[in-house]
DNA sequence: GTCTATATAGCGATAGAC
DNA sequence: GTCTATCGCTATATAGAC
């Protein structure tokens, strides 16, 4: 494969990563998907092998260069002194929300990522372990420096809430908007960012000690 | 159809709800539920229509008497006075872990549950739409009675937070496990519970000013 | 690297006997 | 109400021409 041919792999993930994220995994057939991406229907098997193997490629793609981000953010936190848990908890949520807020087509990427657990089968769990295991651990301990006298379940299942309200909100939204009768505009992203990012941190801060206090 | 013979399509309901909830609607075929049902491949056929009126006939037998025990403890917070945030939260999120915490089989019902919205396609939205519109309005109204000087826009956003949560929470609370190492065990029902009360009421709470001070 | 044609299998749904 | 048999369709994957 040289450089200049790959126009057609490309053009095949973005098609299937715009049409898992519209209709799931399951259901968005492989000619679907070469249809839409304007070719043949062998593209697929040809260049990736399988229709799972497409699925892979499509996460890592994605979930590759986001979760590193949100490592360079929490690398950030680490060695500036007045980082505060917020700061943590936004190295998390906003380069997801960033996916979001930079979107044109607002049923591509995003749905897919913040759906990515829920429609993922047996088959594909092993692949998102690990490509977010290694980003859980170090999240964990960068957020039991922040917040002293809680028990390591406390961080783990508190890890767990944000990013369930995490997925949910790149997910789904949009849903939002509907049921709030426009209220929610999820296209105001700052502001969804500033609400999330203080409801995930308020909810991990309560029963702990403030950071550096030894009593 | 009488009494007597519904014991083949309550079969076929407690079999599809359980495939559903392990591979996802479009994954489980009509041919799987009724191999596992003991009934025969016509028999969803016979007795629904369809294959999309059997989901609807599985969601609307959970999600119905799920949000009438909501609406029920919603009304017993707002008939008390020494009532508190935590107890509306608690109406939203304890009833949907109970099922969990009553479910000898961990894949069936919660992981439905949890992951309806997600999974859910375009003809099933509205379907939801009916289950949970009038919930969310009952919900938002009483919590604005505890959360004076946030703007609409901040209640359902957080409302929104709070359903992420819990449906993470209930579908997918066994991988907190896997990923924890063991520390979080989704069985202790009661702390988990505690857990996700508190998380999603200091959430809540912030930049609110206490309930009944005009200041 | 892209194409057509096809192998093989599974799907939802239905007709008609019992 | 349950059965078998089957229709019509779609799926993934592949073989082989170009």
């Amino acid at each position: 494969m040289t450089r200049s041919d790959s126009t057609t792999r490309d053009g095949l993930l973005d098609a299937a990563e715009s049409l898992f994220a519209e209709h799931g995994f399951a259901s968005a057939s492989v000619r679907a998907i070469t249809e839409s991406a304007g070719a043949n229907v062998a593209a697929v098997n040809y260049h990736f092998g399988s229709k799972l193997e497409l699925i892979k490629a499509v996460l890592e793609r994605r979930v590759g260069p986001l979760n590193a981000e949100r490592l360079r953010r929490l690398d950030l936190c680490e060695t500036r002194v007045d980082a505060t848990l917020e700061d943590v908890v936004a190295a998390f949520v906003e380069p997801a929300l960033a996916m979001v807020r930079n979107e044109e087509d607002r049923t591509s990427l995003a749905r897919l990522l913040g759906n990515v657990f829920s429609q993922a089968g047996a088959e594909l769990r092993p692949v998102l372990l690990d490509l977010f295991g290694p980003l859980i651990e170090r999240f964990v301990v960068a957020l039991e420096r922040f917040l002293p006298g809680l028990a390591p379940r406390q961080i783990y299942w508190r890890f767990h809430f944000m990013v369930g309200a995490t997925s949910f909100t790149v997910g789904l939204g949009n849903i939002a908007q509907a049921y709030s009768d426009g209220a929610c505009d999820p296209s105001d992203a700052d502001h969804l960012e500033r609400e999330l990012v203080r409801f995930v941190a308020e909810g991990f801060r309560h029963g702990a000690r403030a950071p550096g206090d030894a009593s």
